[in-house]
RNA sequence: GGGCGUAUAGCUCAGUUGGUUAGAGCGCUGCCUUCACACGGCAGAGGUCACAGGUUCGAAUCCUGUUACGCCCACCA
């Protein structure tokens, strides 16, 4: 207890109450605790980029907003926290940092010193290292980003427990990814296959459907005549990619398309290449596309993999991992032709490949542009090929109707916060259009957890892989040596091959519940947070993180990973537009922590109503930091009426026998309800309701009720019971705004209530309404003549504290009883020497100001 | 092409099942240097609730349609 300070002030009290929750342990998680009693939070693990930016404060702040509800309102509270550091933004960024890029070929160097810590000249040519050298880099990078991440993330003033922190590359992650992947393995939810894959050239890895979008790029229609080979004429078709004639298989039109029914199951001869394919028929096919028939090559787009796999077509694979054509003429293909465009990119194999058809007469017409929407990686600069490739995949409903089924149904077993969302996530599950392809040709991430035998020629036996025992994990396939071999075994005819790859980023972060409830580790545990009460989420990663976490619950547990999935939305600038880096519209969330102070930019925050895309507003902020404010000021003016020395004296159990005034009832009666709204919306997840109901109220309280009751307060008037109902009434409700607001402002509420108390405000209880039932409406009709009075002195222009000889009121009747219950309050707050009740229709006041 | 969301004061947004004169904050104007707060207080001006129909005694709220903006999804020939 510190007593009430001369001058309250904001500044500095985040350090201040940061350290002192720390020292106490205020938000650790009770381990004892049954599951009824806990509310466990599935945090989101940020990328570990070395700056917190305004969207991680935004989102952040909700989560944080609903565990010191859900803390106050008695339940034990498991608030990890994660950082994600695996994957590609790390190596991105490790890259960058040292100036070094991941050669595979190169050999490990003890003690490696990388050219550059920090900022390395632009010019600079990045310097290949070895693959474990690179790794250690990353290690090192991240441990220093994740030091930067948790001082921010303390100064916001979440109340996680900081003892329960994972991070994504650890061993703990490594350890779960690689044990829930080997039981899908096990149970058949995993599985490798050799198959065309979406394939990013630059990264020369696969990519997964989710991590694919579409993006607007011009185009041109070529138009090209196929020669039918019985000599009967051609038959013309429409491409954008002209580049892929040599690797065409087929033609296909629709089966009910008339033009072309009389051409299905004859054959046509490629253009330049010289192969024989046949004109097929398929659904998929749009006749009012291009020309209504178009050609299939091993592969241009997805589409062509539906049809190549659907009308069980030959391959002719053209495009390498390297993004290049392939140097070798596919079976069938022309070599001298193909030889002018075999070595080149796609872009320019097209612009060859264009001159040669013009050479020979083959192109009809001009080009014909077009813009149409192509396949990028969400990371990527030069649109997706198609690579056939082996690679491991989870089952996830996308070739398995029945499965899709069921995770269309694990969706309807959440609530949505927007309910909304759950459209996106049904519209995702309902589109997928295969499983969820978990291996990368990457470096930095969990390796996949198999070896595979190797027979007498050295070649791969994929379909019976080597597992690991789970007592192992984590192991990395690449230097661990499977049970029963040695290691001079490893890539010898008759020995043994360890996997290269590594898992997906989203493979291991969807097994967050899992992580940080140590699944395999610490059953106790995690049976008291699973499955969790709350994933908190942007919406533009339902079709990732959340789906992939239902995914993996889904076949592990048997049972949605949440009760509640709470999406946040996203910051925007004052146009509207999402904010961005490319932008140069991003402001660092320290600056404004120290310009407005933490519970302002929380204030901001919280405001925004949860799931909606808000504009950044400095001034939402200036209003937080003069709430904070309010409160230190209003509660230093109530608790010094009548403190000693600046301390409260012990406040009274027994409200219903102190609080005796109608007014003062009135007031409690009004608090009662917001209590109950408040607590009602906190339920429901939506704290800004719950923060607006609060502060209406609030400024309520203190230009109306703190100014009417003062001067009885004061006991100016000998009214000893009067003064006694007014000390128990403000003290009782400052008690509840202070706890109403500690979710939103945990410093300044922290600061005011430590005047008063020894314990912290975020291990009290929550406010329940009181039991006095005061008439809450009472309390209206006086305060409405308090403002009429107000007016008047404000309209002559004369100070609110000038004196007023007389004061008729005339009121309706059924008011008269309330205005006579406020009539001496009424007196002092206007200063008025006489004061009367009449009769009238409204309120109206007719006001004599004294003489000056 | 399918789906979702949003549209209320100059700006940012509330408005809970349809119910008197549509609310708040910021900004703006005027006033008060008041003994909790000038990082303050009091008061004031400001809206055809996107548009068009419909249901109803009564619509910002429900229904239909239209427009604008944003987002998600979709097989890109």
């Amino acid at each position: 207890m510190t007593g009430i300070p001369e001058k309250p002030t904001l500044d500095g009290i985040e350090d201040r109450w940061a350290d002192q929750w720390e020292r106490d342990g205020t938000y650790r998680f009770d381990t004892s605790a049954v599951r009824d009693q806990v509310f466990s939070i599935d945090t989101p693990p940020p990328t570990v980029s070395g700056e917190l930016h305004m969207g991680h404060v935004f989102s952040y702040t909700h989560t944080d907003l609903v565990a010191r509800y859900q803390r106050m309102a008695g339940k034990t509270v498991f608030y990890p926290m994660g950082w994600d550091d695996n994957g590609l933004p790390t190596e991105r960024r490790v890259q960058n940092y040292y100036g070094v890029r991941c050669d595979p070929h190169e050999q490990y160097v003890e003690g490696f010193e990388p050219p550059f810590r920090g900022d390395p000249p632009k010019k600079h040519q990045a310097v290949p290292i070895s693959r474990p050298n690179f790794l250690e880099l990353c290690d090192e990078l991240v441990e220093m980003d994740e030091q930067v991440f948790e001082e921010l993330y303390r100064r916001l003033g979440l109340s996680v427990d900081w003892t329960q922190h994972y991070a994504t590359i650890d061993a703990r992650s490594r350890r779960v990814s690689q044990q829930a992947f080997l039981e899908n393995v096990r149970r058949g939810e995993a599985y490798s296959q050799e198959a065309p894959t979406l394939w990013d050239i630059d990264f020369r890895t696969a990519v997964a459907q989710a991590e694919m979008e579409d993006r607007e790029r011009p185009g041109a229609y070529h138009e090209i005549p196929f020669q039918l080979t019985d000599g009967s004429g051609s038959l013309n078709i429409k491409t954008t990619r002209p580049e892929l004639l040599a690797a065409c298989v087929a033609m296909v039109a629709h089966p009910d398309d008339e033009r072309f029914q009389p051409y299905f199951g004859t054959t046509v001869t490629v253009p330049l290449y010289g192969q024989t394919v046949e004109v097929k028929a398929h659904e998929l096919a749009q006749p009012d596309k291009g020309s209504g028939i178009a050609m299939i090559c091993t592969f241009g787009d997805t589409t062509d993999v539906t049809w190549w796999r659907e009308l069980d077509l030959g391959m002719r694979p053209i495009i390498g991992r390297d993004g290049r054509l392939h140097t070798e003429a596919p079976d069938g293909v022309d070599a001298a032709a193909y030889a002018r465009i075999a070595g080149k990119y796609p872009n320019q194999a097209q612009r060859e490949v264009v001159e040669h058809l013009r050479e020979e007469g083959l192109l009809i017409g001009e080009p014909e542009p077009i813009q149409h929407p192509v396949k990028f990686y969400e990371r990527g600069d030069r649109p997706l090929e198609i690579v056939t490739s082996r690679q491991w995949y989870i089952a996830n409903g996308g070739r398995d109707a029945e499965l899709n089924a069921a995770m269309v149904a694990r969706g309807t077993e959440l609530t949505w916060h927007p309910g909304h969302m759950q459209h996106r996530y049904d519209n995702w599950v309902e589109g997928l259009n295969g499983d969820w392809l978990i291996s990368r040709q990457r470096f930095f991430g969990v390796p996949i957890p198999i070896w595979y035998p190797l027979d007498a020629d050295g070649e791969p036996d994929f379909d019976a892989p080597l597992l690991p025992d789970v007592a192992d994990l984590p192991i990395d396939p690449s230097t661990d040596v499977p049970d029963g071999y040695n290691a001079d075994q490893r890539d010898q005819p008759g020995g043994f091959t360890g996997e290269t790859d590594i898992f997906d980023t989203w493979a291991t972060s969807s097994l967050t519940p899992q992580i940080a409830g140590h699944w395999g580790e610490d059953d106790g545990l995690f049976a008291r947070v699973y499955p969790y009460d709350m994933r908190p989420q942007a919406h533009d990663i339902i079709r990732t993180w959340l789906f992939a976490t239902v995914v993996r619950s889904h076949h592990e547990h048997d049972c949605a990973p949440w009760t509640h999935a709470a999406l946040s939305g996203w910051i925007l600038d004052p146009d509207r537009k999402k904010m961005s880096k490319s932008k140069g519209n991003v402001v660092t969330p320290m600056g404004l922590f120290e310009q407005h102070g933490t519970d302002a930019v929380r204030y901001w925050s919280a405001s925004a109503r949860p799931g909606i895309d808000t504009a950044f507003s400095e001034d939402q902020m200036k209003v937080g930091r003069k709430l904070a404010n309010k409160l230190l000021n209003v509660s230093k003016f109530v608790l010094s009426i009548g403190a000693v020395d600046g301390h409260v004296p012990s406040e009274s159990a027994d409200l219903d026998a102190d609080v005796t005034e109608p007014v003062d009832r009135s007031m409690l009666a009004k608090l009662d309800a917001v209590v109950a709204e408040a607590t009602e919306a906190f339920e429901a997840f939506d704290y800004a309701r719950a923060l607006e109901r609060t502060e209406s109220l609030f400024w309520w309280f203190c230009d109306n009720h703190v100014e009417l009751v003062k001067n009885r307060a004061y006991g100016t008037n000998d009214d000893t019971a009067g003064q006694a109902s007014a000390l128990a009434a403000l003290r009782s409700a400052i008690a509840t705004f202070q706890r109403l607001f500690a979710p939103f402002l945990p410093f300044a509420t922290e600061e005011v209530w430590n005047w008063w108390h020894n314990t912290s405000v975020h291990a009290e209880s929550w406010p329940v309404p009181t039991a006095l039932g005061g008439d809450a409406a009472l309390l209206d009709p006086v305060i409405e003549v308090l403002t009429l009075i107000r007016r008047a002195k404000s309209e002559a222009k004369v100070s609110q504290r000038a004196a007023v000889d007389r004061v008729s009121v005339a009121a309706p009747n059924e008011t008269h009883d309330a205005i006579r219950s406020a009539h001496a309050d009424l007196a002092a707050a206007g200063t008025i020497a006489e004061l009367e009740i009449v009769e009238g229709d409204v309120v109206a006041c007719d006001i004599d100001l004294a003489a000056t």
